[in-house]
DNA sequence: CCCTGATTCGC
DNA sequence: GCGAATCAGG
């Protein structure tokens, strides 16, 4: 397959919104991420321009330069230098804890996270089958417990535990065909309408 | 191990 | 121009 005009295109569009090369090479079909990430750059989008605009301190690090040809005359006086004073808009969440003794919840996070009234579905209380739940019991004591990071297509992303809490992850499972979810989390993420029905509020 | 993009270089 | 191989990282 060659890059045709619509392919092309096609590659702007995904690649502008936020895809990743592999997922465009599988839906355009015929070329391997490789080539889609070497076509990004012959195309020189390799910047993922548009609208949102990447925090400064994020991973911009170039780590891997080697090569000698230190370049750039410097034409522009100005915006050279990375080195801004880093004033590190918001902290991370997650990222100290080691000189933490023994809070169970450190009062920052508590701040950070305004208590979720939306909190995903939880196995906890719900009309679903005693079997489902004592297999999806069984299943979170093997569970990967990944973190958000971690989750990838073929992970389960079933949430377990309370996220303003240390106690929070993610099964991580391989996922059933097609499904965000393992097999046990998929038996409890999708039950018939018939077992959830006569809930009246 | 799964994944991400970046780069190199023979074709 | 193309993309596999490789690299560097999460």
């Amino acid at each position: 397959m060659s890059w045709t005009d619509e392919r092309v295109e096609m590659l702007k569009k995904m690649w502008n919104d936020g895809k990743s090369a592999s997922q465009i090479a599988k839906e355009l079909g015929g070329v391997t991420r490789n080539a889609v990430i070497g076509k990004v750059h012959r195309l020189g989008l390799s910047n993922r321009s548009g609208s949102p605009a990447p925090a400064a301190g994020a991973s911009a690090a170039p780590s891997t330069p080697a090569a000698a040809a230190a370049p750039a005359p410097q034409p522009e006086p100005a915006a050279a230098e990375p080195a801004a004073p880093a004033p590190e808009p918001a902290a991370a969440p997650v990222a100290e804890e080691a000189a933490a003794p023994e809070p169970p919840v450190s009062p920052a996070r508590r701040n950070i996270i305004p208590a979720g009234q939306p909190l995903p579905p939880q196995p906890s209380a719900n009309e679903i089958s005693p079997e489902a739940l004592a297999k999806v019991n069984e299943v979170e004591k093997s569970a990967k417990k990944l973190t958000l990071m971690e989750l990838t297509e073929r992970t389960c992303k079933w949430p377990v535990g309370d996220p303003a809490t240390e106690d929070f992850w993610f099964c991580g499972l391989p996922v059933q065909q097609g499904k965000p979810y393992c097999e046990a989390h998929v038996g409890v993420a999708f039950q018939p309408m018939s077992s959830r029905r006569d809930r009246r509020r």
